[in-house]
DNA sequence: TATGAATGAGTCTTCATTCAT
DNA sequence: CATGAATGAAGACTCATTCAT
């Protein structure tokens, strides 16, 4: 039931009867993607759920909390599924062809996630930004970061390439383009930016770019020549 | 008052020889970069200027024309000097180099580009989008398009890259590490993201990336193999 | 925000159920009359129901709608009360009287009506003026004139009277008595705008005004006789 | 030149090089008919005059004291001059016939009367109100409401008719349908509202029906004649 | 005289939030 | 759980007014 407590303390209600919580959870998420926190008023939130704004209240308390709610419960989770299998990838190559997969299976499953992520999350100021720091797995940030570095001392990827940047890099070729589908399709109608085209595309450009110079065959010798 | 009609003719101030008007630009612009147009205020972006809000109102009349302002005065320009020399690039490659250069000299110029372009322009529902679609070089892109498109057919870019999605793909490896400078600091504090550290990366990540399999040394083999 | 657009669909609250919204009519009526529309702030208005401003916006969202409000709820039904029954009566000097009449009968049990028609509907730039035009019954009114031209041609009504000009020195002699009251006694302060004062003198003026000449027996004796 | 001094003092210019003021009085004016005063910003008056809103504070000082100099400038004379001969006519039907007749030469030399006589002066919160009432000349209309009395004693005059009320009556019947006269089109499109027009509505109407009901022969016969 | 630049106060409007029911 | 009514705190915009030049 949730008792009715007084506000800092615990009016939330628990337990299996929250339906509409975590309806309204959706409800916003798909709002905040779509127009953007700071554009997006609790009344819209609760019409897009079939409540009233008193409602969002009751079962959130604060605009403050459900970004909290919106972080805690479902981009944490997304966040710890793109990161926790990398420790376990030994090659550099392997993990980030990991990272690649995972981050187009979770963008495809959760389609909110680019929009979000690029507003909210990775720009100055994004409304959910201090929120989710908290839970990135640095540790594992970090491993990602060392596998590469190892990669470049064994001339197994160019050393042109930052290990600080690549992840970003990554994230960017994957992100950005779902995550501006729309004025993408307005400048070229005729692309798409589906997942098998997005995929070989970032694929053949990252895998490639990673292919060793030092490799029997690289492209690099004839780059430096020109 | 309220039903008041707006005063006839227009009391608005003339060109451009108005110092405080392109003072305020200024400020208007370092602000909507860093917290987001919907999340400033015209106080705000009064007050980083040095006077009240109401001089806001003088010089531009409305938030929504300050937009414009931001778009024509500043932006239009900008894209411009990036896309004007395209069509003067023959090969595909040296398009490519050439954007990513005048990308890399237009951030480091006008360092609000990068954040203004992600969250305003490409996002949907970004403030400035419908305005900056006007200003975009459609032919240009168009060309640039072609020009891939016939390399790819001369063998001499991987037949996986998408020519609808290259030029994105460079805009993202250029400016989203840029926009987001500072939470990829928080995550990795030894990390820099100059001039020179990025465009290292980024060049070889692309020029490597777009080196041709069929090119007598290519990595692709090599990857095919593995 | 500022950009924020509007919710989508409508948080307007529902029927003529509401109280507080009958009540914040009457004052607003009562303020603009006394003070004029455009002299008169969501605010006074706010304050006259003991209500805050918002609440003003709550009810009728706009500065505007609540005066559509104010037209369709309060101003149409009695201005229909006054010209329905004009079809129905025969005679020129009946129908005469019987504007009168209610005309009369209308200011005294809504004593805001004659300030409200002076100031906001019969004036050019009145704020009630577009929305009231819509709700006039210019049939009516036409024929009106119609049974007065005719009553005319039957001399039954002196040939300099302007059948176009009638009804407005009719309103005219009706109206800004009451509407100026105020003003009145500060000049006179003997005199009295009452009803029967008034509807004596009016009625004198203009029955008398239109008693024929050329009819043998004007109407005076025979209000005499009654 | 005008002393410089500071506002409380008379900054304000005099003598013939003061073209400038008339004109900016007459343009005021102008609005303030049109669009009633509390519509008309000072901004708007200087459009109207060809000049910046701060040189109408440099000829007025302050929009109040612009609105003082309507007064005492315009309207003062023009109610002098209505006013002024009402003793020297004897008569109360010479003395009704020559305020109407003043009042419609008035109207037509200066047509911004009526408008401004309803909207500002007669109407409760009317912005020259109180300005106005202490130019009314009250001896005159004093004297004017004895004289309809005296007449009324004799049976010149029906009895019905309010001493009080008449003065009033007759402006009405002049000044409304002119204040008026857009709306009137609109509702009657082939009404006009000419100076002749009026006059031979508004005499027949006023003369006929102040005609005695005890005088045989009414004196409509007589002054057709005339 | 004349004006461009500047401002403080006020107006409409929106919104997160509260609360009695 | 649910809502209608209510509010205080902003936010965009307007306007009379001032002042240095």
């Amino acid at each position: 039931m949730g008792t009715r407590a007084k506000p800092p303390s615990g009016r939330r209600p628990r337990g299996a009867d929250a339906a509409g919580r975590e309806h309204l959870l959706d409800a916003a998420i798909a709002l905040f993607a779509q127009r953007g926190i700071a554009n997006t008023t609790v009344a819209q939130i609760a019409a897009a759920g079939k409540v009233t704004s008193a409602m969002v209240h009751y079962w959130f308390e604060t605009r403050d909390k459900l970004l909290d709610a919106v972080v805690a419960e479902r981009l944490a989770p997304i966040i710890g599924g793109v990161w926790d299998p990398v420790g376990r990838e030994s090659g550099a190559l392997d993990a980030v062809r990991g990272l690649l997969t995972r981050m187009l299976d979770v963008t495809q499953k959760f389609p909110y996630v680019p929009a979000l992520w690029l507003r909210e999350i990775v720009q100055e100021g994004g409304a959910l930004r201090e929120r989710v720091l908290e839970h990135l797995p640095r540790e594992r940030i970090a491993a990602f970061r060392r596998t590469v570095t190892r990669a470049q001392a064994r001339r197994d990827i160019p050393r042109d390439i930052s290990p600080d940047l690549l992840f970003f890099s990554i994230l960017a070729l994957v992100m950005l383009p779902q995550a501006t589908a729309r004025i993408w399709r307005e400048v070229n109608p005729s692309a798409t930016v589906d997942r098998a085209h997005l995929e070989r595309h970032v694929t053949a450009l990252v895998m490639q770019g990673l292919a060793s110079e030092s490799a029997p065959r690289a492209a690099k010798p004839r780059r430096k020549a020109a």
